[in-house]
DNA sequence: TTCGTTACGGTACGATCGTATCCATAAGAT
DNA sequence: ATCTTATGGATACGATCGTACCGTAACGAA
C-alpha cells in the first residue's frame, strides 16, 4: 500500500470548488478545468478523484447534501428540547432559506441542480433518492408539529400534511425569489411568519 | 426596398425552437446551431435575426412572456364575468401550473431562465422588468380578490397581500415539483385548493 | 534497498461552441 | 432593364470543452 491520501478529504475540497462555481456562475460553468483551477489542483486530479464530469456533478451534490443536513442538525438539535412546536417548525424551515453565506450557497446550488434534473433523468433519479433528509420525512415531521401546536383546535384529518407541504413549498419559493433579488429577506421572513402565526398561536 | 420578410414571424418561429430545446434539454443546449437545426433554418439566419446568443436568449424570453400573457388572457377573460372571486383567483393561479403541453413548456423554460438569472445580472434585470404581467400586479390582483371573497370575515390589514404572495409562491413551487416528478398534478392541485378553500368559502 | 502500487503532472485529440466574413441571390425601386 | 439592398448560404477561426494517455514521483511492503 503506497502513497496514501485521504480521498474523502480531497473530494470534499474539490466538491467545494464545484459549489462555489455553481453558486456564482451557474452549473454550466462547472467545467473540469474551472473546478481544478478553483480548487487549486490539476485537471488530472479532478479526473482522478471523480472520473467523469457527470460523476463530478453527481457526487458533489451528494457531498453538499451531506454537509447541509450536518450543519442543520448542528444548529437545531442542541436547542431542540427547549423549543415549542412553532419554534422548531420555524427553525426547520429557516434551514432552507438564504440567511447566511453557507445557506445561500446551498440554496443556489440546490436550485441549479433541481433545474438540471428537469431535463436530466439520471440527476432526477438521484434527487428522488436523497442522501440526507428526505423531503417526505420533512413533511411528516412538520405535519406532526402542526397537529401538536395547532392554534385553533385540532385540524381535520390530512389538513396538517397539506399545510406542511405549503410551508415547505413556500420557503423554497420565497427563498429563491430572495436569491433573485425579487424580495428582501425581511419580506420573505414576514411572509413565512404570517403562515406560522396562523397555524400556531 | 427588396425582398421583404415578416421579421416578427421569423423571430417567433426561431424563438419557438429555443423554447422547445430549453424545455427538453435545458438552456445550455440552446446553441446557435441547435436552434437553427430545430427551427429548420440556417445558422446564418439565427445570427441574422438575433445577432448574439445572449440576444437570442433574451428576446426568446420576451416572446415567450408575450405568448403566455396572451393565452392566459384568452383563457380567462371570456369567462371572467361569470366567475366569483374564488374561481377567478384559481384560474389565475392555474395559468402558471403545468396543466397542458404549452403551460408545461412555459413553466420549464421560465424556470430555466430564472435559474440562469441567479448568476446573470443582465438576465436578472430583464426579469425584473417583464414584458407581460408583472408579478407585483398579480399579487395585488389576488389580494383584492381575497379581500373581496374572504371566507371568515374581513382580514387584518396587509394579510390579504401576504396570503396572495403565499398563493403565487405555492403555485410556482408545486408546479416545479410536478415537473420534476416529485408530485403528481393531482396532489399539487389538492394542495393549492386546500389553501383556496381556506381563504375563500 | 528493491519493488510494486498509488497518485498525479503534462499534454494531446477530436468535437463543438460563438462569431465573423465572404459571397450569392432575389426583388422592390428607379 | 438595372441598380440597390435585404436576405441568407457556406465556411473559417480561435477558444474551450471532455476525455484519454504517457510518464514519473512518492511511498509502503518485502
Amino acid at each position: 500500500m503506497p502513497r496514501v491520501v485521504d480521498h474523502q478529504q480531497r473530494r470534499r475540497e474539490i466538491a467545494a470548488a464545484v459549489w462555489k462555481l455553481a453558486a456564482s456562475k451557474g452549473l454550466e460553468s462547472v467545467t473540469m478545468r474551472q473546478v481544478a483551477a478553483t480548487a487549486g489542483v490539476s485537471l488530472r486530479q479532478v479526473q482522478y478523484y471523480f472520473g467523469n464530469r457527470d460523476q463530478l456533478l453527481l457526487q458533489s451534490l451528494r457531498l453538499l447534501n451531506e454537509r447541509s443536513t450536518e450543519s442543520a442538525r448542528a444548529r437545531i438539535e442542541p436547542a431542540a428540547d427547549s423549543m415549542g412546536p412553532k419554534e422548531l417548525a420555524r427553525a426547520i424551515l429557516l434551514e432552507s432559506m438564504p440567511l447566511d453565506a453557507q445557506r445561500r450557497e446551498q440554496l443556489l446550488v440546490h436550485i441549479a441542480y433541481f433545474v438540471r434534473a428537469l431535463s436530466d433523468d439520471a440527476l432526477a433519479a438521484a434527487l428522488r433518492t436523497p442522501d440526507g433528509v428526505d423531503a417526505g420525512e420533512l413533511e411528516l415531521l412538520l405535519a406532526g408539529l402542526i397537529d401538536e401546536g395547532a392554534a385553533s383546535g385540532p385540524l381535520p384529518a390530512g389538513a396538517a400534511l397539506k399545510e406542511a407541504e405549503m410551508l415547505l413549498a413556500l420557503a423554497f419559493s420565497i427563498g429563491a425569489d430572495t436569491l433573485a433579488g425579487l424580495r428582501t429577506i425581511e419580506q420573505a421572513l414576514a411572509t413565512l411568519d404570517h403562515q406560522l402565526d396562523r397555524l400556531f398561536g
